[in-house]
DNA sequence: TCGCCCATGTGTACACTGTCCACAACAGCA
DNA sequence: TGCTGTTGTGGACAGTGTACACATGGGCGA
Protein backbone atom coordinates (compact mmCIF):
# COMPACT_ATOMS: atom_id res chain seq x y z
CA UNK A 1 0.00 0.00 0.00
CA UNK A 2 2.93 2.55 0.95
CA UNK A 3 4.14 1.36 -2.34
CA UNK A 4 1.55 2.44 -4.11
CA UNK A 5 1.95 6.25 -2.35
CA UNK A 6 5.56 6.17 -3.34
CA UNK A 7 4.92 5.35 -7.19
CA UNK A 8 2.97 8.77 -6.96
CA UNK A 9 5.96 10.44 -5.14
CA UNK A 10 4.20 10.23 -1.89
CA UNK A 11 5.70 8.94 0.98
CA UNK A 12 2.50 9.99 3.76
CA UNK A 13 -1.32 9.41 3.64
CA UNK A 14 -1.71 13.24 3.31
CA UNK A 15 -0.61 14.70 -0.16
CA UNK A 16 0.36 18.23 1.68
CA UNK A 17 -0.39 20.26 -1.38
CA UNK A 18 -3.19 18.60 -3.41
CA UNK A 19 -4.95 21.25 -4.33
CA UNK A 20 -2.13 22.80 -5.85
CA UNK A 21 -1.12 19.48 -7.57
CA UNK A 22 -4.47 19.80 -8.95
CA UNK A 23 -4.51 23.32 -9.87
CA UNK A 24 -0.75 22.47 -11.81
CA UNK A 25 -2.57 19.51 -13.70
CA UNK A 26 -5.63 21.41 -14.47
CA UNK A 27 -3.28 24.25 -15.93
CA UNK A 28 -1.32 21.07 -18.03
CA UNK A 29 -4.51 19.90 -19.17
CA UNK A 30 -6.39 23.51 -20.49
CA UNK A 31 -2.95 24.09 -22.48
CA UNK A 32 -3.69 20.67 -23.99
CA UNK A 33 -6.94 21.30 -25.14
CA UNK A 34 -9.09 24.19 -23.74
CA UNK A 35 -11.31 24.05 -21.05
CA UNK A 36 -12.93 20.96 -21.87
CA UNK A 37 -9.89 18.87 -21.45
CA UNK A 38 -9.93 19.98 -17.53
CA UNK A 39 -11.35 16.94 -16.33
CA UNK A 40 -12.00 16.44 -12.32
CA UNK A 41 -10.70 12.64 -12.50
CA UNK A 42 -7.56 12.95 -14.80
CA UNK A 43 -6.24 15.91 -12.94
CA UNK A 44 -6.70 13.23 -9.13
CA UNK A 45 -4.77 10.50 -11.46
CA UNK A 46 -1.89 12.46 -12.07
CA UNK A 47 -2.22 13.77 -8.79
CA UNK A 48 -1.69 10.49 -7.72
CA UNK A 49 -4.91 10.48 -5.63
CA UNK A 50 -8.19 8.97 -5.84
CA UNK A 51 -10.95 11.00 -7.69
CA UNK A 52 -13.30 11.59 -5.01
CA UNK A 53 -10.29 13.58 -3.07
CA UNK A 54 -10.63 16.51 -5.06
CA UNK A 55 -14.19 17.32 -3.37
CA UNK A 56 -12.20 18.21 -0.49
CA UNK A 57 -10.77 20.96 -1.95
CA UNK A 58 -13.05 22.02 -4.80
CA UNK A 59 -16.65 21.85 -4.37
CA UNK A 60 -17.19 20.52 -7.91
CA UNK A 61 -15.57 20.41 -10.95
CA UNK A 62 -16.87 23.71 -12.03
CA UNK A 63 -14.77 25.23 -8.61
CA UNK A 64 -11.76 23.76 -10.25
CA UNK A 65 -12.63 24.94 -13.60
CA UNK A 66 -12.64 28.49 -12.40
CA UNK A 67 -9.37 28.26 -10.34
CA UNK A 68 -7.83 27.31 -13.34
CA UNK A 69 -9.48 29.74 -15.17
CA UNK A 70 -8.29 32.68 -12.54
CA UNK A 71 -4.50 30.88 -13.31
CA UNK A 72 -4.55 31.45 -17.09
CA UNK A 73 -5.70 35.26 -16.51
CA UNK A 74 -2.72 35.46 -14.45
CA UNK A 75 -0.43 33.76 -16.76
CA UNK A 76 -1.71 36.40 -19.35
CA UNK A 77 -0.84 39.19 -17.24
CA UNK A 78 2.46 37.67 -16.82
CA UNK A 79 3.25 37.50 -20.66
CA UNK A 80 1.38 41.41 -20.90
CA UNK A 81 4.36 42.09 -18.19
CA UNK A 82 7.14 40.26 -20.50
CA UNK A 83 5.87 42.54 -23.34
CA UNK A 84 6.00 46.17 -20.94
CA UNK A 85 10.26 44.90 -19.80
CA UNK A 86 10.87 44.52 -23.81
CA UNK A 87 9.32 48.30 -24.79
CA UNK A 88 11.14 49.93 -21.33
CA UNK A 89 10.93 53.57 -21.71
CA UNK A 90 12.71 56.18 -23.46
CA UNK A 91 12.23 59.32 -21.62
CA UNK A 92 9.86 60.67 -24.19
CA UNK A 93 6.57 60.63 -22.15
CA UNK A 94 3.84 61.00 -25.04
CA UNK A 95 5.55 58.15 -26.95
CA UNK A 96 6.41 55.93 -24.41
CA UNK A 97 2.62 56.24 -23.12
CA UNK A 98 1.78 55.02 -26.30
CA UNK A 99 3.94 52.38 -26.57
CA UNK A 100 2.66 50.87 -23.09
CA UNK A 101 -0.83 50.61 -24.12
CA UNK A 102 0.72 48.69 -27.26
CA UNK A 103 2.72 46.64 -25.62
CA UNK A 104 -0.24 45.51 -23.25
CA UNK A 105 -2.11 44.70 -27.00
CA UNK A 106 0.96 42.76 -28.43
CA UNK A 107 1.52 40.75 -25.00
CA UNK A 108 -2.07 40.09 -25.41
CA UNK A 109 -1.96 38.42 -28.53
CA UNK A 110 1.25 36.69 -28.03
CA UNK A 111 -0.18 34.87 -25.21
CA UNK A 112 -3.34 34.03 -27.50
CA UNK A 113 -0.83 32.33 -30.50
CA UNK A 114 1.47 31.15 -27.96
CA UNK A 115 -1.03 29.61 -25.65
CA UNK A 116 -4.69 28.76 -26.92
CA UNK A 117 -5.80 26.25 -24.61
CA UNK A 118 -4.88 28.30 -21.80
CA UNK A 119 -6.43 31.71 -23.63
CA UNK A 120 -9.41 29.77 -24.14
CA UNK A 121 -9.98 28.75 -20.65
CA UNK A 122 -8.94 32.19 -19.06
CA UNK A 123 -11.85 33.56 -20.56
CA UNK A 124 -14.41 30.54 -20.79
CA UNK A 125 -15.67 31.34 -17.41
CA UNK A 126 -18.10 33.74 -16.37
CA UNK A 127 -16.34 37.30 -15.01
CA UNK A 128 -17.74 40.29 -13.79
CA UNK A 129 -16.28 43.96 -12.85
CA UNK A 130 -15.71 43.18 -8.99
CA UNK A 131 -13.92 39.92 -9.41
CA UNK A 132 -12.06 41.25 -12.67
CA UNK A 133 -9.37 43.17 -10.38
CA UNK A 134 -9.07 39.82 -7.53
CA UNK A 135 -6.05 39.06 -6.27
CA UNK A 136 -6.39 35.80 -7.47
CA UNK A 137 -6.23 36.55 -11.29
CA UNK A 138 -3.02 38.16 -10.90
CA UNK A 139 0.29 37.62 -12.34
CA UNK A 140 3.50 37.44 -10.37
CA UNK A 141 3.76 41.05 -9.86
CA UNK A 142 0.25 41.56 -8.52
CA UNK A 143 -1.49 42.77 -11.14
CA UNK A 144 -4.23 41.48 -13.20
CA UNK A 145 -4.72 42.08 -17.22
CA UNK A 146 -7.19 44.29 -16.47
CA UNK A 147 -5.39 46.72 -14.36
CA UNK A 148 -2.35 46.47 -16.65
CA UNK A 149 -5.02 48.10 -19.46
CA UNK A 150 -6.11 50.36 -17.15
CA UNK A 151 -2.54 51.51 -15.88
CA UNK A 152 -1.73 52.26 -19.51
CA UNK A 153 -4.76 53.99 -20.34
CA UNK A 154 -3.62 56.65 -17.19
CA UNK A 155 -0.30 57.03 -18.51
CA UNK A 156 -1.79 58.04 -21.87
CA UNK A 157 -4.03 60.68 -19.57
CA UNK A 158 -0.70 61.18 -18.06
CA UNK A 159 1.07 62.57 -21.15
CA UNK A 160 -1.82 64.62 -22.13
CA UNK A 161 -2.51 62.16 -25.17
CA UNK A 162 -6.13 61.07 -24.33
CA UNK A 163 -8.58 63.58 -22.84
CA UNK A 164 -9.46 63.26 -19.49
CA UNK A 165 -13.29 62.94 -20.42
CA UNK A 166 -12.41 59.96 -22.48
CA UNK A 167 -10.94 58.10 -19.72
CA UNK A 168 -13.77 56.60 -18.29
CA UNK A 169 -14.57 53.15 -19.15
CA UNK A 170 -11.78 53.54 -22.26
CA UNK A 171 -10.17 49.94 -20.81
CA UNK A 172 -13.61 48.32 -22.25
CA UNK A 173 -12.98 49.62 -25.72
CA UNK A 174 -9.36 48.39 -25.62
CA UNK A 175 -10.08 45.44 -24.44
CA UNK A 176 -12.80 44.67 -26.54
CA UNK A 177 -10.76 44.98 -29.80
CA UNK A 178 -7.12 43.58 -28.47
CA UNK A 179 -9.61 40.37 -27.10
CA UNK A 180 -11.88 40.35 -30.29
CA UNK A 181 -8.46 40.13 -32.24
CA UNK A 182 -7.42 37.28 -29.93
CA UNK A 183 -10.42 35.33 -30.19
CA UNK A 184 -10.31 35.95 -34.03
CA UNK A 185 -6.73 34.62 -34.08
CA UNK A 186 -7.00 31.20 -32.23
CA UNK A 187 -10.35 29.84 -33.23
CA UNK A 188 -11.97 32.47 -35.52
CA UNK A 189 -11.96 33.66 -39.05
CA UNK A 190 -8.51 34.63 -38.69
CA UNK A 191 -7.19 31.17 -37.48
CA UNK A 192 -4.38 29.66 -39.71
CA UNK A 193 -3.19 33.12 -40.86
CA UNK A 194 0.76 33.51 -40.95
CA UNK A 195 2.89 35.50 -38.63
CA UNK A 196 3.52 38.13 -40.88
CA UNK A 197 -0.35 38.59 -41.65
CA UNK A 198 -1.13 38.32 -37.86
CA UNK A 199 1.48 40.91 -36.83
CA UNK A 200 0.24 43.46 -39.71
CA UNK A 201 -3.62 42.75 -38.75
CA UNK A 202 -2.68 43.27 -34.89
CA UNK A 203 -0.55 46.58 -35.49
CA UNK A 204 -3.29 47.43 -37.54
CA UNK A 205 -5.66 47.27 -34.81
CA UNK A 206 -3.79 48.86 -32.28
CA UNK A 207 -3.56 51.88 -34.79
CA UNK A 208 -7.08 51.89 -34.72
CA UNK A 209 -7.60 52.13 -30.90
CA UNK A 210 -4.55 54.45 -30.73
CA UNK A 211 -6.28 56.62 -32.90
CA UNK A 212 -10.61 56.21 -32.36
CA UNK A 213 -10.16 56.32 -28.36
CA UNK B 1 -45.17 0.20 -30.52
CA UNK B 2 -46.70 1.96 -33.24
CA UNK B 3 -47.92 3.84 -30.30
CA UNK B 4 -44.25 4.94 -29.18
CA UNK B 5 -43.86 6.06 -32.24
CA UNK B 6 -47.09 8.29 -32.24
CA UNK B 7 -46.51 9.79 -29.02
CA UNK B 8 -43.58 11.70 -30.67
CA UNK B 9 -45.60 12.70 -33.75
CA UNK B 10 -44.38 9.76 -35.99
CA UNK B 11 -46.51 7.13 -37.42
CA UNK B 12 -43.69 5.90 -39.64
CA UNK B 13 -40.70 4.04 -39.06
CA UNK B 14 -38.67 6.34 -40.94
CA UNK B 15 -38.32 10.02 -39.04
CA UNK B 16 -39.05 11.81 -42.45
CA UNK B 17 -36.52 14.82 -41.03
CA UNK B 18 -34.06 13.75 -38.51
CA UNK B 19 -31.52 15.59 -39.21
CA UNK B 20 -33.32 18.85 -38.99
CA UNK B 21 -35.47 17.78 -36.01
CA UNK B 22 -31.75 17.18 -34.44
CA UNK B 23 -30.57 20.03 -35.45
CA UNK B 24 -33.25 22.48 -33.82
CA UNK B 25 -33.01 20.17 -30.67
CA UNK B 26 -29.78 21.58 -30.66
CA UNK B 27 -30.17 25.42 -30.99
CA UNK B 28 -33.00 24.80 -28.81
CA UNK B 29 -30.57 23.47 -25.80
CA UNK B 30 -27.69 25.86 -27.12
CA UNK B 31 -29.99 28.73 -26.36
CA UNK B 32 -30.87 27.46 -23.12
CA UNK B 33 -27.41 26.29 -21.92
CA UNK B 34 -24.54 27.70 -24.91
CA UNK B 35 -22.13 24.99 -26.02
CA UNK B 36 -21.71 22.25 -23.38
CA UNK B 37 -25.57 21.95 -23.27
CA UNK B 38 -25.82 20.43 -26.45
CA UNK B 39 -26.26 17.08 -26.11
CA UNK B 40 -26.40 14.24 -28.69
CA UNK B 41 -28.65 11.81 -26.57
CA UNK B 42 -30.84 14.72 -25.03
CA UNK B 43 -31.19 15.68 -28.96
CA UNK B 44 -32.01 12.11 -29.69
CA UNK B 45 -34.98 12.00 -27.11
CA UNK B 46 -36.19 15.14 -28.20
CA UNK B 47 -36.86 13.66 -31.17
CA UNK B 48 -38.37 10.53 -30.17
CA UNK B 49 -35.71 8.70 -31.20
CA UNK B 50 -33.15 6.43 -30.14
CA UNK B 51 -29.54 7.75 -29.08
CA UNK B 52 -27.97 5.67 -31.87
CA UNK B 53 -29.86 7.68 -35.13
CA UNK B 54 -28.33 10.20 -34.48
CA UNK B 55 -25.08 8.62 -36.30
CA UNK B 56 -26.77 8.20 -39.45
CA UNK B 57 -26.72 11.88 -39.65
CA UNK B 58 -23.88 13.32 -37.87
CA UNK B 59 -20.96 11.36 -37.72
CA UNK B 60 -20.15 12.41 -33.72
CA UNK B 61 -21.61 14.87 -31.13
CA UNK B 62 -18.79 17.49 -32.84
CA UNK B 63 -20.62 17.52 -35.93
CA UNK B 64 -23.69 17.87 -34.54
CA UNK B 65 -22.35 20.52 -32.31
CA UNK B 66 -20.74 22.24 -35.85
CA UNK B 67 -24.02 22.37 -37.80
CA UNK B 68 -25.89 24.16 -34.76
CA UNK B 69 -22.93 26.54 -34.49
CA UNK B 70 -23.30 26.99 -38.49
CA UNK B 71 -27.23 27.69 -37.14
CA UNK B 72 -26.39 30.04 -34.63
CA UNK B 73 -24.32 32.06 -37.18
CA UNK B 74 -27.51 32.00 -39.28
CA UNK B 75 -29.33 33.69 -36.48
CA UNK B 76 -26.78 36.40 -36.24
CA UNK B 77 -26.98 37.25 -39.78
CA UNK B 78 -30.57 37.51 -39.43
CA UNK B 79 -30.44 39.87 -36.34
CA UNK B 80 -27.76 42.28 -38.19
CA UNK B 81 -30.30 42.25 -41.23
CA UNK B 82 -33.19 43.29 -38.68
CA UNK B 83 -31.43 45.79 -37.73
CA UNK B 84 -29.90 47.40 -41.02
CA UNK B 85 -34.19 47.64 -41.93
CA UNK B 86 -34.31 49.64 -39.02
CA UNK B 87 -32.10 51.82 -40.51
CA UNK B 88 -33.41 52.53 -43.68
CA UNK B 89 -31.43 54.51 -46.18
CA UNK B 90 -32.05 58.66 -46.20
CA UNK B 91 -30.33 59.09 -49.37
CA UNK B 92 -27.20 61.28 -47.64
CA UNK B 93 -24.13 58.62 -48.89
CA UNK B 94 -21.83 59.61 -46.47
CA UNK B 95 -24.01 59.26 -43.44
CA UNK B 96 -25.86 56.11 -44.65
CA UNK B 97 -22.69 54.24 -45.01
CA UNK B 98 -21.40 55.47 -41.14
CA UNK B 99 -24.86 54.09 -40.58
CA UNK B 100 -24.63 50.74 -41.96
CA UNK B 101 -21.48 49.84 -40.05
CA UNK B 102 -23.44 51.05 -36.99
CA UNK B 103 -25.92 48.93 -38.18
CA UNK B 104 -24.18 45.89 -38.11
CA UNK B 105 -22.57 46.37 -35.00
CA UNK B 106 -25.81 47.25 -32.84
CA UNK B 107 -27.48 44.44 -34.41
CA UNK B 108 -24.58 41.99 -33.56
CA UNK B 109 -24.12 43.26 -30.11
CA UNK B 110 -28.04 43.38 -29.64
CA UNK B 111 -27.76 39.38 -30.57
CA UNK B 112 -25.41 38.33 -27.64
CA UNK B 113 -27.54 40.31 -25.43
CA UNK B 114 -30.74 38.68 -25.95
CA UNK B 115 -29.56 35.20 -27.33
CA UNK B 116 -26.12 34.33 -24.94
CA UNK B 117 -26.53 30.60 -25.34
CA UNK B 118 -26.65 31.33 -29.23
CA UNK B 119 -24.35 33.66 -29.44
CA UNK B 120 -21.71 31.55 -27.54
CA UNK B 121 -22.24 28.40 -29.52
CA UNK B 122 -21.60 30.27 -32.81
CA UNK B 123 -18.10 30.80 -31.74
CA UNK B 124 -17.58 28.04 -29.86
CA UNK B 125 -16.25 26.12 -32.97
CA UNK B 126 -13.06 26.60 -34.95
CA UNK B 127 -13.50 28.71 -37.75
CA UNK B 128 -11.24 29.88 -41.08
CA UNK B 129 -11.50 32.20 -43.30
CA UNK B 130 -12.34 29.86 -45.98
CA UNK B 131 -15.53 28.88 -44.30
CA UNK B 132 -16.21 32.12 -43.19
CA UNK B 133 -18.76 32.84 -45.77
CA UNK B 134 -20.31 29.22 -46.54
CA UNK B 135 -23.44 29.38 -47.50
CA UNK B 136 -24.41 27.19 -44.07
CA UNK B 137 -23.51 30.12 -41.80
CA UNK B 138 -26.40 32.48 -43.64
CA UNK B 139 -28.94 33.92 -42.42
CA UNK B 140 -32.21 33.90 -44.40
CA UNK B 141 -31.30 36.27 -46.83
CA UNK B 142 -28.06 34.35 -47.72
CA UNK B 143 -25.36 36.89 -46.23
CA UNK B 144 -23.10 35.72 -43.55
CA UNK B 145 -22.08 38.18 -40.65
CA UNK B 146 -18.47 38.10 -42.28
CA UNK B 147 -20.54 39.21 -45.13
CA UNK B 148 -22.36 42.21 -44.02
CA UNK B 149 -19.52 43.47 -42.47
CA UNK B 150 -17.92 43.51 -45.97
CA UNK B 151 -20.58 45.11 -47.49
CA UNK B 152 -20.83 48.12 -44.88
CA UNK B 153 -16.91 48.56 -45.07
CA UNK B 154 -17.36 49.06 -48.74
CA UNK B 155 -19.98 51.13 -48.80
CA UNK B 156 -17.90 53.07 -46.58
CA UNK B 157 -15.56 52.73 -49.32
CA UNK B 158 -17.94 53.66 -52.26
CA UNK B 159 -19.34 57.17 -50.00
CA UNK B 160 -15.55 58.41 -50.30
CA UNK B 161 -15.62 57.98 -46.05
CA UNK B 162 -12.68 55.03 -46.12
CA UNK B 163 -9.44 55.32 -48.27
CA UNK B 164 -9.71 52.55 -50.32
CA UNK B 165 -6.10 51.75 -49.18
CA UNK B 166 -7.56 51.13 -45.95
CA UNK B 167 -10.59 48.59 -46.91
CA UNK B 168 -8.21 45.46 -47.23
CA UNK B 169 -8.51 43.50 -44.04
CA UNK B 170 -10.32 46.44 -42.36
CA UNK B 171 -13.27 43.75 -41.65
CA UNK B 172 -11.17 41.96 -39.56
CA UNK B 173 -10.45 45.05 -37.37
CA UNK B 174 -14.22 46.24 -37.34
CA UNK B 175 -15.23 42.27 -36.54
CA UNK B 176 -12.87 42.45 -33.67
CA UNK B 177 -13.82 45.39 -32.07
CA UNK B 178 -17.67 44.26 -31.85
CA UNK B 179 -17.13 40.25 -31.29
CA UNK B 180 -14.58 41.86 -28.38
CA UNK B 181 -17.60 43.63 -26.68
CA UNK B 182 -19.85 41.12 -27.42
CA UNK B 183 -17.90 38.41 -25.34
CA UNK B 184 -17.23 40.70 -22.38
CA UNK B 185 -20.95 41.74 -22.22
CA UNK B 186 -22.27 38.29 -22.16
CA UNK B 187 -19.56 36.81 -19.62
CA UNK B 188 -16.59 39.22 -19.26
CA UNK B 189 -16.06 42.01 -16.90
CA UNK B 190 -19.10 43.90 -18.66
CA UNK B 191 -21.68 40.97 -17.73
CA UNK B 192 -24.40 42.49 -15.43
CA UNK B 193 -23.68 45.92 -16.71
CA UNK B 194 -27.77 47.39 -17.31
CA UNK B 195 -28.66 48.32 -20.63
CA UNK B 196 -27.64 51.86 -20.84
CA UNK B 197 -24.36 51.32 -19.69
CA UNK B 198 -24.12 48.86 -22.71
CA UNK B 199 -25.37 51.24 -25.23
CA UNK B 200 -22.88 53.92 -23.88
CA UNK B 201 -19.95 51.58 -24.34
CA UNK B 202 -21.88 50.12 -27.76
CA UNK B 203 -22.07 53.92 -28.72
CA UNK B 204 -18.53 54.41 -27.66
CA UNK B 205 -16.69 51.33 -29.10
CA UNK B 206 -18.55 52.08 -32.71
CA UNK B 207 -17.05 55.62 -32.40
CA UNK B 208 -13.65 54.14 -31.80
CA UNK B 209 -14.03 52.40 -35.20
CA UNK B 210 -15.68 55.10 -37.11
CA UNK B 211 -12.95 56.99 -36.51
CA UNK B 212 -10.03 54.29 -36.09
CA UNK B 213 -10.55 52.45 -39.07
C1' DT C 1 -46.85 -6.25 -59.04
C1' DC C 2 -43.19 -8.56 -56.65
C1' DG C 3 -39.02 -8.88 -54.35
C1' DC C 4 -34.84 -7.23 -53.01
C1' DC C 5 -31.48 -3.66 -51.24
C1' DC C 6 -29.70 -0.41 -48.43
C1' DA C 7 -30.66 3.89 -46.00
C1' DT C 8 -32.41 4.63 -41.67
C1' DG C 9 -33.64 3.53 -36.94
C1' DT C 10 -33.05 0.03 -32.64
C1' DG C 11 -30.73 -2.68 -28.79
C1' DT C 12 -27.07 -3.90 -26.25
C1' DA C 13 -22.76 -2.90 -24.46
C1' DC C 14 -18.56 -0.44 -22.88
C1' DA C 15 -15.55 3.09 -21.22
C1' DC C 16 -15.60 7.31 -19.17
C1' DT C 17 -17.35 11.26 -16.60
C1' DG C 18 -19.15 13.92 -12.28
C1' DT C 19 -20.74 13.19 -7.81
C1' DC C 20 -22.94 10.98 -3.50
C1' DC C 21 -22.29 8.13 0.62
C1' DA C 22 -20.09 5.61 4.21
C1' DC C 23 -15.66 4.48 5.85
C1' DA C 24 -10.36 4.70 6.87
C1' DA C 25 -6.16 6.91 8.17
C1' DC C 26 -3.64 9.99 10.58
C1' DA C 27 -1.67 14.90 12.22
C1' DG C 28 -2.00 17.56 15.86
C1' DC C 29 -3.88 18.96 19.94
C1' DA C 30 -5.85 18.13 24.93
C1' DT D 1 -1.90 8.85 25.38
C1' DG D 2 -6.11 9.19 23.33
C1' DC D 3 -9.71 12.13 20.60
C1' DT D 4 -11.06 14.72 16.88
C1' DG D 5 -11.51 16.88 12.76
C1' DT D 6 -9.31 16.99 8.24
C1' DT D 7 -7.96 14.58 4.41
C1' DG D 8 -8.00 10.62 1.37
C1' DT D 9 -10.39 5.85 -0.12
C1' DG D 10 -13.88 2.56 -2.00
C1' DG D 11 -17.99 1.52 -3.95
C1' DA D 12 -21.97 2.96 -6.36
C1' DC D 13 -25.04 5.38 -9.61
C1' DA D 14 -26.78 8.17 -13.32
C1' DG D 15 -25.57 10.20 -17.50
C1' DT D 16 -22.63 10.75 -21.66
C1' DG D 17 -20.45 9.49 -26.31
C1' DT D 18 -20.00 5.84 -29.35
C1' DA D 19 -19.09 0.96 -31.44
C1' DC D 20 -21.31 -3.30 -33.22
C1' DA D 21 -24.81 -6.27 -34.67
C1' DC D 22 -29.48 -6.33 -35.92
C1' DA D 23 -34.42 -4.80 -37.49
C1' DT D 24 -37.44 -2.27 -40.57
C1' DG D 25 -39.55 -0.95 -44.55
C1' DG D 26 -39.49 2.78 -48.63
C1' DG D 27 -38.57 2.75 -53.15
C1' DC D 28 -36.31 0.95 -56.99
C1' DG D 29 -35.52 -2.57 -60.91
C1' DA D 30 -37.41 -6.74 -62.91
Amino acid sequence: MSDDLEVHGRTTYRHGDLRGALLAAGVEMAREGGPAAVVLREATRRAGVSPNAAYRHFADRDALLQAVSDACLGLVADRIETELDAHPATGDTVADARMQLRAVGLGYIAFAREEPGLFRTAFSVPDNLQSAAEPRKAGIRGRTPFQLVGSALDALVAAGVLPPERRQNAEFLAWAAVHGLGMLVIDGPLRGLDDHMIAFATDRLLDMVDRGL
